[in-house]
DNA sequence: TTGTGCCTC
DNA sequence: CAACGAGGCACAA
């Protein structure tokens, strides 16, 4: 929701680049608005600032980039995009192997999360046009005010000129924060895993709910399941929320859209259905795909997952091998990983802060120790420390730029952690923010070697059991599955596992061996797939992460 | 490894 | 007056 996608940019003739700060205007409650008198207001308001020249020269390189995709497709010859088409149909058969209809997988949003508490909160503001967040930036805004084109990621100030009447209400993020567990109390009724992606949206995997239910004699259907859901979050915090429910996490999370505000929408686990739906879909509802990756594909003639399907030979040419896997499987309706909510460990953690543009270097100096020592604290909290430090710096211009820098050991010492910091910040430069980075985590609590993943990851456990059980369970799943490819250097008994396609067992002979045979398999259920209809989920899960790692 | 860019909420 | 903050991943050199 609070959404720091930029404007949307739409395609502008490179002559006139004006456009730039176009609103976004493809959200939920957007629709049917005077566009042209709410750009033009914005446009007035953003002309000639810092922000706006930064806007514009960042979409000249985008530009570029358009410029050099055509030009690079201009040169393909037809054999290289017969041999492209033959490529991309070899991977879609596999791909269409793995195809996956037999979870129900449901997304659940929150309608204007922030918006809705407060207005819950304080009754004066239901009637009013109001939004949470600052004059600087707005995180999100009631639907009242998206009438007057006022939204997420917009600055205040900007709002008010479109609507002066606008109230702005300060976020609190304790009481989002407490709300967001009501709600998700109610997601642990039909989930125990579930997934939170956020205070206010999580993808519930209910196939086992459903089987329960119909076991203990009182069948329900996926629909009535999720309407029974969010009731109980209404009744529990008086909010509304809305509701996707499909066959994969990419497409409940669509489908979660669709019937926005308070609403809920079912996309039938057939491949039929699947591929009726996604036919007309435009590539930017779906979750990876932004503005930019929108106007290079665009650029292309590809506006929807249709297109995609269809010029899958230009994919498969003009980009790298993870984009166009990627790219496959949202023309395929598959879901892939890590868009669906999955949960994954953390890998840094970091402290920034905007300020009023100074050049003053002891200033600049004192918000890096400042920093320093806030993220310190919240390395403390998190039981870790970290080797990389990173400056992350942003000039008057609007321009970023990280320097980065090994610690000699492991810390959460604030000075130590501003020592580093302080040394990688240039001198002479107005800028605008700084940020305190903390990468390469290890966890210092396991005496001696504490360098042993095993350990490490045990400790992970001990902390998220205090938290939350279901991210507790799927860090352990997530162990499994490194299990298959990083051997445990503390056992010396040879690790054994299925093959996920023919069944076969198989020794740990490393990860190259491992996926050639997988790859032989494949290929031979690919000529014969009838053969595959035994495959069970849990072989679905093992390919997938085989998967994840050839993409790599 | 270092640094940038894109993307998400 | 005035355009966030935190995090992950891909890619290139």
């Amino acid at each position: 929701m609070a959404g720091t996608s930029d404007v949307a940019t739409e395609k502008c003739s490179p002559a006139e680049s004006l456009g730039v700060m176009k609103l976004n205007d493809h959200k939920a409650g957007m629709q049917g608005l005077d566009t042209a008198k709410i750009n033009q207001i914005i446009e007035e308001a953003s002309k000639g600032s810092q922000f706006y020249q930064h806007k514009q020269k960042n979409q000249e390189r985008i530009n570029a980039k358009i410029a050099n995709l055509k030009a690079s497709c201009a040169k393909l010859s037809e054999e290289q995009k017969k041999l492209g088409r033959a490529k991309m149909d070899s991977l879609a058969r596999k791909l269409e192997l793995m195809r996956d209809l037999s979870r129900t997988i449901v997304h659940v949003d929150m309608d204007a999360f922030y918006a809705a508490v407060e207005m819950r909160d304080c009754p004066e503001l239901k009637t009013k046009p109001m939004a949470v967040g600052s004059s600087a930036m707005l995180t999100t805004s009631n639907y009242h005010a998206r009438r007057f084109g006022v939204r997420a990621a917009m600055p205040g100030f900007i709002a008010k000129k479109l609507c002066p009447e606008l109230v702005i209400v300060p976020t609190n993020f304790p009481k989002y924060t407490e709300v967001s567990r009501q709600v998700q109390k109610v997601f642990a009724d039909y989930d125990p895993e579930f997934s939170a992606a956020s205070l206010d949206e999580a993808y519930l995997d209910i196939t086992d709910f459903l089987i329960a239910r119909k076991d203990a004699g009182a069948e329900m259907t996926a629909a009535e399941a999720v309407e029974e859901m969010r009731a109980k979050i209404l009744e529990s915090t008086q909010l509304t929320a809305s509701a996707g429910i499909a066959p994969n996490g990419m497409l409940a999370k669509v489908c979660s859209d669709k019937n926005k505000p308070n609403g809920q929408f079912v996309l039938e686990n057939t491949r039929e259905a699947v591929m009726e739906f996604i036919k007309d879909l435009p590539i930017r509802k779906i979750s990876g795909i932004g503005n930019v990756t929108e106007q290079l594909l665009g650029s292309l003639g590809v506006g929807t997952c249709r297109d995609l399907w269809d010029k899958r030979e230009l994919l498969y040419l003009l980009f790298s091998e993870s984009s166009y896997d990627y790219f496959l499987r949202v023309a395929l309706g598959i879901g892939s990983f890590g868009g669906d909510g999955s949960e994954r460990e953390r890998k840094s953690v970091s402290c920034e802060t905007t300020f009023r543009s100074t050049s003053e270097h002891e200033e600049l100096c004192d918000i890096i120790r400042q920093l320093s020592n806030d993220l310190a604290q919240d390395l403390e909290r998190l039981g870790l420390t970290g080797r990389s430090v990173t400056l992350k710096y942003k000039t008057d211009k609007f321009d970023v730029k990280t320097r980065i820098t090994q610690l000699l050991d492991p810390t959460r010492d604030g000075a130590v952690i501003a020592k580093a910091a302080l040394s990688l910040l240039p001198v002479g430069l107005h800028l605008r923010l700084l940020g305190v980075r903390m990468s390469q985590l290890t966890s210092p609590a396991v005496t001696g070697n504490n360098n042993s993943s095993r350990k490490q990851r045990t400790l992970d456990e001990l902390l998220l059991a205090a938290e939350c059980p279901a991210r507790k369970k799927r860090k352990l799943d997530a162990q499994v599955s490194n299990s298959l490819t990083e051997p445990d250097p503390t056992t010396t008994t040879p690790l054994l596992f299925t093959c996920p396609v023919c069944h076969s067992w198989r020794t740990s002979d490393g990860e190259v061996a491992l996926n050639s045979h997988i790859d032989e398999c494949l290929n031979q259920q690919v000529l014969y797939p009838e053969t595959t209809s035994t495959g069970c989920s849990s072989s679905q899960a093992k390919l997938d992460r085989y998967v994840i790692r050839r993409a790599k």
